[in-house]
RNA sequence: GCGGGCGUGGCGGAACUGGCAGACGCGCGGGACUUAGGAUCCCGUGGGGCAACCCGUGCAGGUUCGAUUCCUGUCGCCCGCACCA
């Protein structure tokens, strides 16, 4: 019937060409109406008594290559939920924008020659053509780039509170560098900075930064980094998988550097507990759960010696109780006084230095302390120090001052973390990373029995080893003695201090005890170095046999000295006792470890944001005020990267740029005059920078006083903040780590109204393709492959049988699907409806061309249920078909449902399945005679819009509406429809199924049990035997237990 | 190695909270309309058996009146982390 004749008699059929069509046309309508702009408070055409529905899809990064089939599928799942919010009555915020710099785009230009502005917008051009003619609900008035001058802007605005705060310990949140300064005043704290420690009030102004910059959560900090050659910049340790760079596959080099960093270590702990009130994947909560990596465990101590024999190095070690202190202080001739003046004696030269916090109290606790500061300094060389790193820990208040004072030794002591400090018997000897500042000690110390050749030759080779290559000789322990010694503070016994690159410098304090019986790494290493073992936990359920290490849980033995006894005391417990133990003495104390490292936050490269920030003559640091934002990024003719040792941005050539003053630059004039000399900041931000906070601009994103409107914050971001996101789980670390650290950083500082920015997040799973196997398991290109009759593939060069096989889309495999091809061949709305059909929305699930038809024909079929394919006019039934009606309100309460739980498949499956109800009685035997009452009819195009909106929106212009289907309400469900008079039930005999009744509604247990044992197919089932148990479950079915 | 998830027809998948396994679609078989169909429409389609009936949710057990669903063990696949002390 689709010959030249019968064409002519159907020009109103559902081909691709018509779907195009109607396409393009409401399409043009929907963007000339304005018909999904979505009003802010406030404006014109707000209603202020609906419900927010912020609804987010992650932002693309446009690339050369346009949208792939990975790109809708997300997008058209977020398309549908919004517009069925929308007809439910939601305020709904579902916005677009593009993810704009980066290094793919950089790379492209250099590649080139095209400068990356010119390649971005094009592609971003072109992806929003091709989103657009997918028919997705957007507010295009609210599109922005990251790259717009007036984005990234505040993206450096945002930055500079991160600059001016800090994380106040105590209160666990950021807070104005301001307070901590004014604090640092009034305390006149001593304070470390380079080389040793002065008073706040002595220190230079460069002295002052640099202790500030311990604390600022943007800071300037030196710290080995990951230098990838290749692309010629650094990356954050999320960007690295198997020491590779993420992107491009790369090795990395660890080097230190300076670099600009963000301390979101110090947001570890809310980060973890925050994602408890999020409604998150599971995967996702657990895997950044680990990746933060919290331990909790101890910090031991461990004092070092030159040799065996040697006591000490001259080491004083002694926690002084407040209580003594006073009494000390009572009466100078008293035992802790005489004590310390005792050991100076005998031990010339002894330097003791006394941690004392007491400074900041300042209370009479100050000028007791001082008196014993004057005491002490008369009876030897004694330094006061502030620990100011306890003190950020916030360890030291009033409360606890009988902990404040205790005689340390850093210099001549190891730290290390450890899980199982209840294995501290157990502790035979010691490693710490070949980087370990202990090494180079031991390299410089002639009194050491240090093997200095071999030692300097394990450092420089552990170092300056990629981590590729350090995990791929993984396979066996190396290591080098270092010549010294430490004390097992619970034995008392001499260890040997070994290097191994087994203990990364990067994790806990870079040293460990190891405890070879009770650690399968240290008793590798213990076997091959011929190191003592000794058993101290007797594990459950793992005998110790001195072949194997035993890890797990169990009972403290051989763990006992005068003072602490681990014996049979189980695993939780020794912890407690030993960890108490530790603290009494002074040598170690609870402490809790994150794996996660402060964020790497500068880049090498020229497609970035730069940072507002510039130095003067003496290399401090000055922050743009932000009335001087944004700093553009300098048009570069030369872009490419500098190819070098050393990492080297490409923005230091544009000259005349880097090289300014204080007040072109728009520095602080209280800081710096404005004539001085300054030399910007040459690095830029990484690409993560922008999508950061995206979400929070579309809320307002033409506000040009504030990075977001407050009012349009408070108001789509409130409650929950953004009430779906959806995107790909690559992003389950990186962008969606990094973006909840910013968010909580703004939150501290009152800049928005949630502590955590998405509140309920869904992965779409990747959509992959097939792709065929020859039998040693090699690849063919899907080109290269013929289908039989039988379903068999067979590759046509060979004759050889391939198998089917779900691969990753690839241009080598030859089966990438491009959206637009499929677009032109079927139409949007067919495209839409294939890719929600699939499967599951999270589900990874192969792409089949071959099955678009299938929806395809739905869609054709909708059309002629209501449509007459000859004449164009709506085809309506007269009367009410009762079971028609039925099946109708089961479609809208199940597709209502189904959207509302993600279930777009089986949504889909309910509407194939209500115009099969409605088509196929009537078929094409008449098709004059619609299926649907012109009501029906109405109900029915509102339950497809979400789906097929196209489609929709002609049909709804059809049934004579002016206004688009997208604000109509969503059909209402009659509850009594979704039930029957009668229930068909199935009768299980033994649990197997073997006959079905059909009861009334309403029947009651009993009822249904009568009718059961009544049914004459029921009882021939039975066949006499006694029917000894019935289970009734109302609705479901009956079973039926016999003897 | 550790953590998370998944195994259901020829294929994609469905099955609420333990209650009719295989909805819906593809493919396949048959038919209709056609000069023709790889378009469209209709019917059928888990396997075995003429049938009554039997067997079936990776495999082996268990709990239960009843298990795709819960438990134990095991095999396979996918994702994440990985010498993290």
């Amino acid at each position: 019937m689709s010959d030249a004749t019968t064409i002519v008699e159907t020009p109103h059929r559902y081909t691709a060409a018509f779907a195009g069509s109607i396409e393009l046309r409401w399409q043009t309508w929907w963007e000339s109406e304005n018909t999904y702009r979505q009003p802010n408070p406030g404006e014109p055409g707000f209603d202020a008594s609906k419900p927010k529905f912020y609804c987010l899809d992650m932002f693309p990064y446009p690339s050369g290559a346009g949208l792939h089939v990975g790109h809708p599928e997300g997008y058209t799942a977020t398309d549908i939920i919004c517009r069925y919010k929308r007809m439910k009555g939601f305020n709904v915020l579902h916005p677009m924008g593009w993810d704009a710099f980066g290094l793919p785009a950089e790379q492209y230009a250099v590649q080139t020659g095209v400068h990356p502005a010119v390649t971005t917008r094009k592609a971003i051009d072109n992806y929003r053509r091709q989103l657009k003619r997918f028919g997705f609900s957007y507010d295009w008035s609210r599109e922005f780039a990251t790259i717009d001058p007036e984005y990234y802007r505040w993206t450096q605005w945002i930055w500079l509170q991160a600059y001016h705060a800090w994380f106040d310990p105590t209160k666990k949140q950021a807070r104005p560098i301001d307070e901590l300064i004014a604090r640092l005043d009034r305390s006149d704290a001593v304070v470390a900075i380079e080389g040793g420690e002065a008073r706040w009030s002595k220190c230079t102004p460069l002295q002052r930064q640099q202790h500030l910059d311990r604390h600022r959560l943007a800071y300037l900090g030196v710290q080995t980094v990951n230098w990838c050659p290749k692309l010629g910049t650094v990356l954050a340790n999320e960007e690295i998988i198997d020491g590779r760079s993420e992107r491009g596959g790369f090795p990395v080099y660890r080097m230190p550097l300076k670099q600009w960093m963000f301390r979101i270590t110090a947001y570890a702990e809310r980060l973890v507990e925050d994602l408890a009130i999020v409604d998150w994947p599971e995967s996702t909560r657990t895997m950044q759960t680990e990746w933060i990596g919290r331990s909790d465990g101890a910090e031991v101590q461990f004092e070092t010696m030159r040799s065996k024999d040697d006591g000490s190095h001259g080491a004083m070690r002694m926690r002084i109780k407040l209580t003594e202190l006073t009494a000390a202080l009572a009466s100078p001739s008293a035992g802790l006084l005489q004590e310390i003046d005792q050991r100076c004696r005998a031990t010339p030269g002894l330097e003791v230095d006394v941690s004392i916090a007491g400074v900041f109290l300042g209370s009479k606790h100050l000028s007791e302390l001082l008196t014993l500061q004057g005491r002490v300094r008369a009876l030897g060389a004694v330094a006061m120090v502030v620990d100011t790193d306890e003190l950020q820990r916030g360890v030291f208040r009033v409360s606890k001052l009988d902990k404040l004072l205790r005689v340390v030794d850093e210099e001549h002591t190891i730290k290390v973390f450890t899980t199982r400090p209840d294995t501290l018997f157990g502790a035979t000897y010691m490693v710490v990373a070949p980087e370990h500042p202990l090494v180079a000690r031991a390299l410089a110390d002639p009194a050491a029995a240090t093997d200095v050749d071999n030692l300097a030759a394990y450092a420089e080779i552990a170092k300056n080893r990629a981590d590729v290559d350090r995990m791929a000789e993984s396979k066996t322990k190396t290591g080098v003695f270092t010549g010294y010694y430490a004390r097992n503070p619970a034995t008392g016994q001499p260890i040997p201090v070994w290097t191994s690159d087994y203990v990364l410098m990067s994790y806990g304090t870079g040293a460990i005890m190891a405890v070879p019986a009770h650690d399968e790494r240290d008793f590798e290493f213990a076997r091959v170095f011929g190191l003592p073992i000794q058993q101290v936990v007797e594990v459950t359920g793992a005998p110790w046999t001195g072949e194997k290490a035993t890890s797990g849980e169990g009972v403290g033995i051989n763990s006992r000295n005068e003072e602490v006894s681990l014996d049979g005391r189980p695993t939780a417990e020794a912890k407690s006792i030993i960890i108490e133990w530790l603290d009494r003495k002074g040598v170690g104390k609870k402490r809790v470890n994150y794996r996660l490292r402060d964020w790497l936050f500068s880049r090498q490269r020229y497609w970035g944001e730069p940072f507002p920030v510039a130095f003067d003559a003496d290399g401090a640091h000055h922050a743009v005020r932000a009335d001087a934002l944004p700093v553009r990024l300098p048009e570069l003719i030369d872009y490419a990267p500098i190819e070098s040792d050393t990492p080297l941005p490409p923005l230091g050539k544009a000259m005349g740029w880097v090289e300014s003053t204080a007040g072109a630059v728009g520095l602080d004039a209280a800081e710096l005059r404005a004539t001085a000399l300054v030399r910007r900041e040459t690095n830029t931000m990484p690409g993560w920078a922008g999508s950061c906070w995206y979400y929070l601009r579309y809320c307002s994103p033409t506000e040009n006083s504030r990075f977001v409107s407050r009012e349009a914050e408070q108001y789509w971001m409130g409650g929950r903040g953004v009430d779906l996101y959806i995107g790909g789980a690559e992003h389950a670390v990186l962008h969606l780590l990094y973006a909840r650290f910013w968010h909580k950083m703004l939150y501290d500082l009152g800049h928005v109204s949630t502590s955590e920015p998405f509140g309920k997040l869904f992965h779409q799973g990747m959509i992959t393709s097939f792709a065929y196997q020859r039998r040693d398991k090699s690849l063919v290109a899907t080109d290269l492959v013929d289908e039989s009759t039988d379903g068999k593939f067979i590759e046509r060069a060979t004759g050889e049988p391939v198998a089917q096989v779900i691969a990753k889309m690839s241009k080598s495999l030859k089966n990438v699907v491009n959206p637009d091809d499929i677009i032109a061949e079927y139409g949007a709305d067919t495209f839409r409806l294939y890719e929600m059909y699939l499967g599951p929305l999270e589900a990874s699930k192969p792409w089949n061309t071959r099955d678009i038809v299938g929806v395809f024909r739905f869609l054709q079929r909708a059309w002629r249920l209501a449509v007459d394919e000859r004449t164009g006019e709506l085809l309506i039934a007269a009367e009410t078909d009762a079971t028609i009606e039925r099946t109708l309100h089961r479609a809208i309460h199940k597709v209502g449902e189904d959207i509302e739980r993600i279930a777009l498949n089986t949504a889909i499956a309910a509407l194939i399945e209500l115009v099969n109800a409605a088509t196929r009685p009537t078929g094409m035997a008449d098709p004059s005679q619609g299926g649907l009452t012109r009501d029906q009819l109405d109900r029915f195009t509102r339950v497809l819009a979400p789906f097929a909106p196209h489609m929709a929106e002609e049909l709804w212009r059809g049934l004579g509406h002016t206004t688009s289907v997208a604000t109509a309400p969503w059909p209402t469900v009659d509850a009594a429809m979704l039930t029957d008079n009668e229930i068909d039930m199935p009768v299980q005999i033994q649990g197997k199924l073997k006959a079905r009744i059909t009861v009334p509604a309403a029947a009651t247990p009993s009822d249904i049990e009568r009718l059961t044992l009544a049914d004459a197919e029921v009882q021939r089932h039975i066949a006499g035997r006694p029917v000894k148990k019935v289970i009734v479950v109302p609705g479901r079915m009956v079973n039926l237990v016999v003897g």
